[in-house]
DNA sequence: TCCTATGTTGTATG
DNA sequence: ACATACAACATAGG
């Protein structure tokens, strides 16, 4: 499920283990999720040490614990984070598991497309640190868009909205939403972009980062009707602008969602 | 049985 | 070197 924010939803979910100490590290050693990294390390570092701090950003968290240990974690396309209670039993595909006093903290994902990281030291890890620009901070401008449009001129803009190189924590259904918004067709390539499509484009990303932090964010609830989202999936669903049907159909390798009557090819 | 899934990456091709 | 398209990854559920 994870965009940018569910995954600042599910950070939050091991807060209650904040200032607490692992006592045992739980791990499914082969499991694809640590491809490239050392079990043995997180396992070694991790107990004893105190959760000291977390952050998201894009679709990254990262953990801080006390020694010097980062732990990176990457959602994929089915991952999830809880906080049990102590004694919990990890189940099939909890593959990390952290055991405090009070908490058990639980990375659990069936497909395994996501991505634990571990790294040690003072300043926090590289992947994390560049990171591209929050669509949310003020260096996120519409010219540095236009700029990444004109590179990509030759793909459908829905399949541009998903590099996360320009656009993090932007996925499949925050595209579509942003697109809805902004009235622009999810083919049109994204060279064929007018300057104020490319002005609505930047506002309806900057707009739906803002209102999905401040609403799915905090308690991972749909969002209202008003959204294209909780539309999207229905068989015969309508836009919930002009009340006219939405349609379905793969584009950029996803299965995308809008509404003919006001997001039209040219 | 067959199809789908809120993601990324490696690889082939132009 | 860069841009583009798409199969592959692994599992569950309709």
């Amino acid at each position: 499920m994870p965009e940018l924010a569910e995954v600042e939803y599910y950070r939050k979910r091991w807060n209650p283990a904040l200032g607490r100490t692992i006592q045992a590290v739980l791990v499914h050693e082969r499991a694809k999720v640590f491809r490239g990294t050392d079990v043995n390390a997180i396992r070694s570092a991790l107990t004893g040490a105190t959760l000291l701090s977390s952050a998201a950003a894009a679709k990254q968290m990262i953990f801080r614990f006390s020694g010097g240990g980062w732990l990176g974690i990457h959602l994929g396309m089915s991952g999830e984070l809880r906080a049990e209670p102590a004694g919990y039993a990890p189940q099939k595909h909890d593959h990390l598991v952290l055991v405090t006093d009070a908490t058990t903290l639980v990375f659990t994902d069936p497909r395994m497309f996501g991505k634990i990281e571990f790294t040690r030291g003072e300043a926090p890890p590289a992947w994390w640190t560049q990171l591209a620009p929050p669509i949310l901070s003020t260096v996120f401008t519409v010219e540095t868009v236009a700029a990444f449009l004109r590179r990509r001129a030759r793909s459908p803009i829905k399949a541009v909205l998903l590099m996360q190189e320009r656009f993090p924590g932007i996925g499949n259904w925050m595209a579509d939403e942003v697109l809805w918004r902004a009235a622009i067709h999810p083919k049109k390539p994204a060279g064929q972009l007018t300057p104020k499509e490319i002005r609505a484009l930047h506002r309806e990303l900057r707009w739906v980062c803002q209102h999905a932090l401040a609403t799915i964010g905090k308690t991972l609830a749909d969002p209202p009707k008003t959204w294209l989202f909780p539309h999207r999936w229905e068989n015969g669903g309508l836009c919930p602008k002009t009340k006219k049907p939405l349609m379905r159909a793969e584009i950029g390798g996803r299965t995308t969602c809008w509404s003919p009557a006001r997001q039209k090819l040219r």
